[in-house]
DNA sequence: CTTTTTTAGTTAGCCGCCTAACTATCTGCT
DNA sequence: AGCAGATAGTTAGGCGGCTAACTAAAAAAG
């Protein structure tokens, strides 16, 4: 679990109350924006519980998978599937952009996969500064072991939603999604911006 | 940032690909899942940046947000507010249960909100295993200085969404999080459901 | 009235996230 | 050639989650 967040929402009532002292707080934003904080939590602590039970952790997992998915480009077995990504992240930095987090995180994360063996760090014989971070066989049993039941676990939240109610979701989040990019490349000090 | 995700989110014909492999992967609730993480993680970010700016952490945050929220009913200046809640949390345990976090997660935030006086820690006279935790009057000024640029952001992240669609998108939300509860509530280990 | 169980809070230690500072290497400029 | 700056990765230290183990006090059981 991620982040701290309040177990009941507030009623809407109260947030009409709140707009009354406050001008500024727009009930129904503020229904969204913690509706939205609120699921994506609970969404997230269901996925970690399942992935807590094979031992690793949602940050060590999504590493697994973008290795993964690189190496599933290569050793494909005859499947040739087409690569969704140009080429799949291979080096620390690369993995660290994919994935969203700093280098020094990476760092860690690589240092933990490492340590229970399933993940190599070989150096790059042309960039001395560089590694390459590679599966282990095992590495690659454990994702395939892992990954029906995460599939089910993401399936079963979604059941209540139809199709149609999913691409609407999807469609809503990502009007979020970018006007959050909007505020972060804009306001970069929130009083500079309005 | 609490949760470390793909930057960019896979397209949806790699998640119709990976179908195939996995017959367990329904394309659109993983689709759906991975977009509510992601927006929530953004959005979460961009309040996280603006209360940064004034030195304080969403954590530590919340926890001044529920006791500003207790104090509202009973000093509140002739306004005499509805309580939106019963009776506001003021002992740790009852803040630790009202955030949704850890009785130990509850006790470092306080620790650190008390070393930076925004909070008080008072023994229970009644009962001498509590502690009644209170606001300064420092966290009174802070929290009332904060909230409208809190809420600000609130309203522009939601600017996209008309009210009708925030009204779909909290409906959407609150059905995925009452099947997430039901996840939990009824898969402790993971295999023994279904 | 003692003993056991429950409860409140803290402590200790792990993990993953961050920033800032550091080392080593490569690149580019002159 | 040689030095300045950029780049890859790590290290160090802080924070906020967690669990598990502990202390002190209250409540329940006998």
């Amino acid at each position: 679990m991620p982040l701290l967040l309040l177990k009941d929402l507030p009623r809407y009532e109260c947030l009409l109350e709140g707009a009354k002292v406050f001008p500024e707080l727009d009930p129904s934003a503020c229904e969204a924006y913690l509706h939205l904080l609120r699921a994506g939590d609970e969404v997230f602590s269901v996925t970690e519980r399942n992935l807590a039970e094979h031992t690793i952790s949602q940050g060590r997992f999504g590493v697994l998978m973008l290795l993964w998915n690189s190496t599933q480009r290569r050793t494909s077995t005859g499947h040739t599937v087409e690569p969704c990504r140009p080429a799949g992240p291979r080096t620390p930095a690369e993995l660290a952009d994919a994935a969203g987090v700093t280098r020094a995180t990476m760092t860690g994360l690589i240092d933990t996969l490492e340590r229970d063996g399933l993940v190599r760090r070989e150096p790059d014989p042309d960039d001395r500064r560089m590694m390459s971070v590679r599966l282990t066989p095992k590495a690659d049993a454990f994702v395939a072991a892992l990954l029906p039941a995460h599939f089910q676990i993401m399936a079963r939240l979604m059941a209540p939603l139809s199709e149609t109610e999913r691409k609407t979701l999807v469609a809503l989040l990502t009007k979020i999604l970018q006007s959050a990019s909007e505020l972060t490349a804009t306001a970069p000090v929130l009083s500079a911006s309005s």
